[in-house]
DNA sequence: GGAAAGTATGTAAGCGCTTACATTTTTCGG
DNA sequence: CCGAAAAATGTAAGCGCTTACATACTTTCC
């Protein structure tokens, strides 16, 4: 049970709930009087153990062995004004993308004595804004997020806290903002080339909200690109816009179908969307590829799983992860701002991609 | 840049350092001049607001929003002995089970006004001990643990920092830890009696290492469990042991079958296994399921993608993080010691299940 | 109109730690 | 063996907030 009406003096918990455990947890100061040394000293052994003698910090390290303690974080956070935790926001765990990315980020942060602490905005961009205050509230040495885009309000806001922000999952040479990300808009520029050479002419398009989405949007712009290069009508693209999910993909993909039912391929936005295409495709009796090829976009484990496999970008999400951790730690330390880099993504060229159809009298 | 030289005052940083974003952040004592009321009635004003007055709540917040003042979390967690956040310590935030029933959780916790701090293991015994501890120290104010498994050390240290406590993942009787989760060890019995049903005799079983993961290490036992009722030998159970990942599956039927030729069922401890399992087969050429059936455990999206659809045990993910979320809560509320419960499981039977192939005189 | 009771606000003592500065102890060259 | 420099340790002032208790101000009711 817990001691809740909080009393002056913590003894007098003792009377209201006499429970055992709730002997009092050990402080940095009973660790001094056990080992007959002051505070500082005992938070020394604790920070820079080289600047107290041996047999000293033999003493202090058994009083803390003896006493169980455990250094309480918010009164160090408060008095060295550094919390040793890097805070990230990320759409949802819930897409194993970022899901994989961050986990690399968080071992590597580790690695370096680092805490990350998480949250999800569910694509929100309110929430997002919410959630990043939050984590400098709490004391984020820094900052990852996801894309560009955002208030700038929130980026002045980071500024004016002196924050080290890193962008991820995105790389856009015009914004000064540092990134360690990828050219979505080049790689799917690529794929769209791809395909094109293949002879396909009437592409749709599955996209999450490309609003304020900019991974998203530089997609379908990459998409874009490469129609116009091949002299295409970059407007022709049928786009259809719809938040993230397996089901969505599948409803989207139908919706795309019977606006433009002479469409031979379906570009989507990630490998999620792509599979949900590729269970309505087979759902309506179409081949893929024969009837209408599928691309996605990320390469997650289960692209090389799905029947047929799916031709798509390949992310390096791991390094990225763990790059864009050891991007921020030198951050931290040199209060410099990196330039970003763009990571190299790469086409896994599988089944789901053919050439067109022929055209049968239609 | 960041003033890193800590200084008495925090004024002589801007002799070191003039950048004008590194203007000291508001504190509660700016605001309370600003409004020209006490820092007390400013704490009041964020923290009840009903106990200040309307026209002095409208000064207080008008100099807040002046300000940009936000409060420092770390001040309020040392001075309130609570944190309004919540721990949780996962195996891996990569396998989509965990990402789900976490990402419910988190969102329940959310709408409590709750923060959920994320941990992972990497289902190391010792790194999950070391993490349960930093949360502890962060002043986590109650824990979700994934499954029972851990020291008795462990247990005592929750116990003796009175921090509420919910496993998941799991659900045994015969604990006395509260539980939000579902009965592993029936749920895979039931799935396995169906499949003897079918016929099969010859079973094998890839599971994640059992020693230190109770909820591996019931699955095992329900296979078991169904087999002796079927009056078979339950050690006759193939088991192959494998860390958490696709290729992994592969590899371990491979192992498998390499081992138990006459096998005609593989049981895997969960659906990410299987899926791997599946890929070998098809790679070696194997029908399923009409030379070798497999089934899965978990039920994440892609079961229903795969090809054939994968047999499995439905667990109601989100529901669990979500219910948990609530317990929780209510722990921290009540300081009660709620009831465990059991979730519900249900079978989801597919294309992967079938019965054994006929024995042709081999 | 005034005492009692209730409301609103202020005062100030911590919460558990870090760290600048002061003091004591050790080391070491001459 | 002495004194100065270096190393180890101690002292105490915060860090930014909450909250028990004190005080001031309103109501209420006889």
């Amino acid at each position: 049970m817990i001691c809740k009406e909080r009393t002056k003096r913590r003894t007098q918990c003792y009377l209201m709930d006499p429970t055992p455990q709730d002997k009092p947890v050990a402080t940095l100061a009973d660790v001094a009087r056990h080992a007959n040394v002051s505070t500082a000293t005992v938070s020394r052994c604790l920070n820079s153990p080289d600047q107290v003698v041996g047999r000293t910090r033999e003493r202090v390290m058994q009083a803390v062995r003896d006493l169980g303690y455990t250094p309480n974080f918010s009164a160090r956070a408060l008095a060295a004004k550094q919390t040793n935790t890097v805070g990230a926001v990320i759409p949802t765990m819930e897409n194993a993308v970022f899901a994989r990315g961050i986990q690399a980020f968080q071992e590597e942060l580790g690695r370096h004595g680092k805490t990350l602490l998480i949250a999800s905005s569910g694509y929100k961009e309110a929430l997002e804004e919410e959630q990043v205050r939050a984590l400098v509230a709490r004391g984020a040495d820094a900052l990852l997020l996801i894309g560009y885009h955002r208030s700038p309000g929130l980026y002045a806001f980071l500024r004016q806290r002196s924050v080290p922000t890193l962008v991820s999952w995105s790389y856009d040479a015009a914004q000064d903002q540092p990134a360690m990300g990828f050219d979505n808009k080049a790689a799917m520029a690529e794929l769209a080339r791809l395909a094109l050479r293949q002879g396909h002419r009437e592409i749709a398009c599955i996209s999450a909200p490309i609003t304020s989405n900019d991974r998203a949007r530089h997609r379908v712009e990459g998409i874009r690109l490469a129609m116009a290069e091949a002299g295409l009508d970059p407007f022709g693209l049928v786009l259809t816009e719809v938040p993230y999910g397996i089901d969505q993909g599948e409803v989207a993909f139908r919706t795309a179908l019977a606006a433009a039912p002479e469409t031979t391929l379906v570009m989507c936005g990630n490998d999620v969307l792509a599979l949900g295409a590729l269970r309505a495709a087979r759902e309506m009796g179409l081949r893929v590829p024969l009837d209408v090829s599928v691309t996605g976009f990320d390469d997650i484990e289960l692209a090389i799983l799905a029947e047929p496999a799916l031709t798509t970008v390949h992310v390096p999400h791991r390094e990225m992860g763990r790059r864009a951790a050891n991007t921020l730690i030198q951050m931290l330390n040199d209060g410099e701002t990196p330039a970003s880099v763009a990571l190299p993504t790469d086409i896994r060229v599988r089944q789901s991609l053919g050439p067109p159809r022929q055209k049968t009298g239609l």
